[in-house]
DNA sequence: CGGTTAAATTGAACATTGTTTATTTAATGG
DNA sequence: CCATTAAATAAACAATGTTCAATTTAACCG
């Protein structure tokens, strides 16, 4: 068959992309093959090539789609002022995105490039917004000119938290076992920031 | 070609898995496939399904190998009877380790089993044989009853300092080019001591 | 030593995968 | 209404994991 009016090709870019997700909840990354989305949209896998340049360019596309969706959760968080209060209400709403979405945000960290491929720049900036969120619950810690060291605590706290949902989802620790993930996130929010007051706050 | 006396059945194991790990170092978990294997130990990839159940498997064992290594370089560090010093020698025994074998931590890591699927037992005990270093070091902040708690408190912090050496390696996060991996983990034990001290050992 | 057995190795086969391309078909616009 | 252009397809390719019948040969036993 030739050329098709049956939809704009913005449309046919979110029907594929909705067409991804769909695979991904229900079977996980492995599913997520070329010939399956295209049949999933009435469409055959040379179509997609027309969208999207290969398959890691789709995942990509996919995995901003997740993070904007996770982003704009962690921003109904109306903040308090207070650090601790705040910044545990954000751990407890990352690990309820997870609980909701878990093969979607495993492919956030699956999925890795080719060799030599980088990350787009306006994907990069996508996760630094949402960086912004944690940064700004963390703002009363910091002296208002301590850009950088607000950015690394961030960034630490950030990466401790994924470390422990990552390792608790995966299987590859027992953690799960013995603490319920939002407790584990609870206790890590708790102990980093007491550990920050005391130590101070700006990196060594 | 039948059977050959080249090599014994444990030979043969050995040999594939040293193929597979040196393919892996030179060009990632992608590049690990059964042909390849095969061709860099003289045989077919008919042959490696004598020795392993399939890939999975086959990657697995890799990971057995990987971690052992891991476990025995963590093994190396003296214990001093101070938490902090030993948690902080032991960080960096990890950092060093991984900056070592980079592609073959990752694989421990990416590898996911398809769905349904569970880590043997040996495995998981290989695990835990890890984790006892950290919960040893750990010791001395804990009664000497409350194995629960020491051992869920090594859990948070590995899986802590997972999340960091994690996304830093892999580029999903901008903590490389802020703060090298060495500091970032020196600096997360040290606020997650601290933090334990303050807000008392036990889990909440 | 010779014949039998059983293990091991192979090569070819299969279904799937990502990706490319020549070809066909529909929309567009003069 | 015809020429042009864009879109969609089907078919092809190489590479993958995995299986299996056929074959070769070491080991064993009399």
């Amino acid at each position: 068959m030739g050329r098709r009016s049956d939809h704009s090709r913005d449309e046919l870019y979110v029907m594929a992309l909705d067409a991804a997700e769909t695979i991904v909840r229900e079977d996980g990354l492995p599913a997520l093959t070329a010939r399956k989305v295209a049949a999933r949209i009435g469409y055959t896998a040379g179509t997609l090539y027309n969208l999207f340049r290969n398959q890691d360019d789709l995942v990509i596309h996919l995995n901003a789609r997740t993070l904007t969706c996770l982003d704009t959760e962690l921003r109904q968080i109306r903040r308090t002022g207070d650090p601790q209060a705040d910044i545990l209400a954000l751990g407890r709403a990352y690990v309820s995105f997870i609980s909701g979405n878990v093969r979607l945000w495993h492919v956030l960290f699956d999925h890795r490039l080719a060799a030599g491929q980088e990350l787009p720049d306006w994907y990069s900036a996508r996760i630094d917004r949402m960086m912004g969120v944690v940064e700004d619950a963390l703002t009363p810690l910091f002296p208002a000119d301590a850009f950088a060291d607000r950015r690394s605590a961030a960034r630490l706290l950030w990466s401790a938290v994924h470390g422990v949902c990552s390792l608790s989802t995966s299987g590859k620790l027992g953690i799960v076992t013995d603490v319920p993930l939002t407790e584990a996130v609870d206790r890590l929010v708790t102990v980093l920031l007491a550990g920050m007051a005391t130590t101070g706050t700006e990196m060594s």
